[in-house]
DNA sequence: ATACTTGCAAATCGTTTGCAATACC
DNA sequence: GGTATTGCAAACGATTTGCAAGTAT
């Protein structure tokens, strides 16, 4: 009789997520995307993306994702926030970008769009895919194809 | 009588650059950057600034400047490569890029133009900047202001 | 049962810094 | 001569890796 261990792991889900219905669709998300759905990148998947406060998508840091993880009681190591967030863009659940030497970015836009970029706090926002676009691109050279653009429009502060 | 110490250091100029009438033109360019024309400033300007094969401009990375500062025999630390090329990106002489996280790329194009980047072999190529155009920019946020654009067209080897 | 994941701690990479020695004007 | 610059080696932060222990199917 092994109800013991299945109350033990229904508490661990709620605490984990404080949600009644937490991971579904989550689940089939990163299932369709190739990638095993575990307690950590369903944790993570839960914060990317079901967490943006009021915008439908988020820009965050390995270190930022890592601290939200810690504020939210989930345990996990920097090494699996690295080792999720490549793994989940490797999957086109995210899109790294560089913006600033020194740290990357995962975005959770996965669609085309374009971004500005806030020199002022780090912070990027998103400038819709069709509100944007860039004309005038030469032939790519040789044997090479265009695999994506990127925009950033960088912004200082001023009035 | 310091004609040997006089002697000593034509040599050394002259092995350092290879050409008659080296630093002319760089030392003003240097001096009307406002950074002092010091032999090392001025070694790794020539590299950046006269060393380009054919192409009018030239992208590296500290790392790259270092190794060519090595193969010319001029004795630079790294430390200083990398405090040359921010100080240079300072003072207008640069353009510092960011590509790939987890290193830096250094530009001797200041001027407004984009980028097509080969992901084979991590090399940038430039696009005039007349041969591209964003269009449809929304207006920047609250209180903002547009510094720079950047555009990279993304390049991956195909058939 | 087996292969995949995770965590930890150490290693790595690019870059920065502190400070004594040196070069520039 | 006084200040700016350099080199070295150590410090640094972000990211990665190796491996033993844990977890998913």
């Amino acid at each position: 009789m092994n109800f013991p261990l299945f109350f033990c792991l229904r508490v661990g889900y709620i605490r984990c997520m404080s949600t009644p219905r937490p991971y579904k669709g989550l689940i089939d998300r990163l299932n369709d995307a190739g990638v095993r759905p575990t307690r950590q990148r369903l944790a993570l998947a839960k914060l990317l993306f079901e967490k943006a406060g009021g915008a439908p998508y988020r820009h965050v840091t390995a270190e930022q994702l890592h601290g939200e993880a810690m504020a939210a009681d989930v345990r996990v190591s920097l090494a699996t926030i690295y080792n999720t967030l490549h793994q989940f863009t490797q999957a086109g659940l995210l899109r790294e970008l560089v913006v600033e030497p020194g740290q990357s970015m995962f975005d959770t836009n996965i669609d085309d769009h374009h971004h500005f970029y806030h020199e002022s706090n780090g912070t990027l926002e998103d400038i819709p895919g069709d509100g944007i676009e860039v004309v005038g691109i030469p032939a790519a050279p040789d044997g090479s194809s265009v695999k994506r653009i990127d925009v950033i429009v960088r912004l200082s502060d001023s009035e």
